[in-house]
RNA sequence: GGCCCUAUCGUCUAGUGGUCAGGACGCCGGGUUCUCAGCUCGGUAACCGGGGUUCGAAUCCCCGUAGGGCUACCA
């Protein structure tokens, strides 16, 4: 088996063509196969440079490796279609000498009228009428001998159809009679999509193409061209696209985003893989989360459902919550540590108490992240003195009358302690409210309030273990002398 | 306009002639608890419509309808 994720670098990968890259990548590493990366820069005014490269580093953070491809190369290179030139048009002479094509002299504003005319007059296809295509031997020569511009355009049977076995979508078939002559080779010498992805797969040995949908009216094209050189085809598959939520198009906002922007957000991404994998698969059962592993081992083309899928945000961050919590300690630190850094919470190069300080703070607002790029807002508390009051929290538990007794009690009890962990600031937060006949609550909030700004976070004690005596101490004075009334 | 694809809860999906149409996200409610989150238990919610075929259709066929794709010297 042998297949190939087959990009054109004129624009940053969205979910949508990482999706297909990451089935054609467990497809292979199911079957034990090759994965192939090939370049597809066909389009010198479309291609961005900086598009390859942006390619490769998000199948890289996704974890979709290339057998063969730029940079690690392989048997069937090049790999990138501008460097294979001299194959296309070897190719297309061959099938010009059999006369499976032909040199189009037809200049664009003739072409343009032409689609035009027939679209008015409603005859199908709007295409191209074949103009150059009636011309005699001795016409053509004329032609070539007078050195005109041309495109190569592939003669497409008048007659007959032209159908295949869908992997994913059953038998489908064209009338040829629908298709017009397309173009092989461009006036530029470059080759289009549509005959260098033909001559690519074949020479390249690809056995299996699963590409997206959009490629479904082109195929009885690429079919008729393995017809003319006598190739066999490879099985196709084609995936349906990826769709917005309730509008449908696909938009800037979610699907379309350059996949990389949810590494900047904070999604994982074996998340982000987990995700894609259910966006157009199913394992049959009822299997939701699967590491990369359990994906390649369940993974199969029968599993891919051929209807059109909605991005849903909301599902993309409970699984990234879900692989958010199953992070080991130092594995979370290494990985959220940097939103911090960009967050400013800690100095590009954290000093180590700024290490200690996120490694201990971080598994207490774990449970909380449905992105990494939350944990500086809900960490925030322990980066900075003194933390930011919330308005609201202070006029619901600082602003009582008793809040001041409440928080001299629990400060002098703070004081005293020796020792200073989750235990004894528990029995200390407990003794106080004994002490005042009240529940714990009553004096957790007040104090939660003094030493955080918030009402909602990690349990009290633990979150003041971790902040430490002296920085409890500073914050309940503050609070006291800033908030309190009855001082 | 033409050709092609698709159609199960709001969303992702299971289902392949006989199921109380299952699971997950979301949402709602209960429990745990110092808050939030998490965890946990429960609830809400679907076979696009109409014809067939069949003893029996979400499952097969046809026709609608709706959504999508393609219709370039772009991919």
């Amino acid at each position: 088996m042998r297949v190939r994720f087959a990009p054109s670098p004129t624009g940053y990968p969205h979910a949508g063509n990482l999706r297909t890259a990451l089935y054609n990548w467990l497809f292979a590493r199911h079957c034990g196969g090759r994965f192939i990366l090939r370049i597809e820069d066909t389009d010198r005014e479309r291609t961005l440079p900086d598009a390859e490269p942006y390619l490769k580093e998000a199948l890289r953070w996704l974890g979709l490796d290339w057998d063969e491809g730029p940079e690690v190369g392989g048997p069937a290179g090049p790999y990138r279609q501008s460097e294979r030139l001299d194959i296309y048009h070897r190719l297309a002479d061959e099938l010009i000498a059999r006369g499976a094509a032909y040199r189009c002299y037809c200049p664009r504003e003739r072409l343009e009228a032409v689609r035009a005319a027939r679209r008015a007059a409603n005859l199908h296809p709007y295409g191209y009428d074949r103009h150059c295509r009636a011309w005699s031997e001795a016409e053509r020569q004329e032609r070539a001998a007078a050195g005109a511009p041309f495109v190569v355009r592939f003669a497409i049977p008048l007659a007959g159809e032209t159908g295949w076995e869908d992997a994913i979508r059953g038998y489908i078939t064209y009338s040829n009679r629908e298709l017009d002559d397309h173009v092989l080779l461009k006036s530029d010498g470059y080759p289009t999509y549509q005959f260098a992805n033909v001559v690519d797969d074949h020479l390249m040995g690809i056995t299996h193409v699963i590409r997206a949908e959009e490629w479904v009216p082109s195929t009885p094209r690429h079919l008729l061209e393995y017809q003319a050189f006598g190739w066999e085809p490879p099985v196709f598959a084609h995936l349906s696209l990826i769709t917005e939520p309730g509008g449908k198009k696909l938009s800037k906002r979610l699907g379309a985003r350059p996949i990389l922007d949810y590494r900047e957000e904070g999604y994982l991404p074996e998340a982000l893989v987990n995700f894609l994998a259910l966006l157009g698969w199913s394992p049959g059962g009822n299997r939701e989360i699967m590491a990369p592993a359990e994906l390649i081992e369940l993974f199969s083309l029968e599993g891919i459902v051929p209807h059109p899928s909605t991005f849903d945000l909301e599902k993309l961050d409970w699984i990234n919550g879900v692989y958010i919590r199953k992070l080991r300690p130092a594995d979370l630190l290494e990985r959220a540590l940097p939103f911090l850094q960009r967050a400013g919470l800690v100095h590009t190069l954290p000093t180590e108490s700024e290490r200690e300080l996120a490694a201990r703070s971080l598994p207490l607002v774990q449970d909380r992240l449905r992105r990494l790029g939350e944990a500086p807002e809900l960490a925030e508390f322990f980066f900075r003195d003194p933390p930011e009051y919330d308005p609201r929290a202070v006029q619901k538990w600082l602003d009582p009358i008793e809040a001041r007794a409440i928080l001299v009690r629990t400060r002098d009890a703070f004081r005293r302690l020796d020792q200073w962990n989750e235990a004894t600031v528990e029995e200390a937060v407990r003794r106080v409210a004994a002490e005042l006949e009240m529940r714990a609550a009553d004096v957790i909030h007040p104090t939660r309030v003094a030493a955080t700004g918030r009402t909602e976070g990690p349990g009290l004690f633990e979150t003041l273990a971790v902040l430490g005596k002296e920085r409890t101490l500073a914050r309940i004075e503050d609070a006291l002398r800033r908030f309190v009334p009855g001082g």
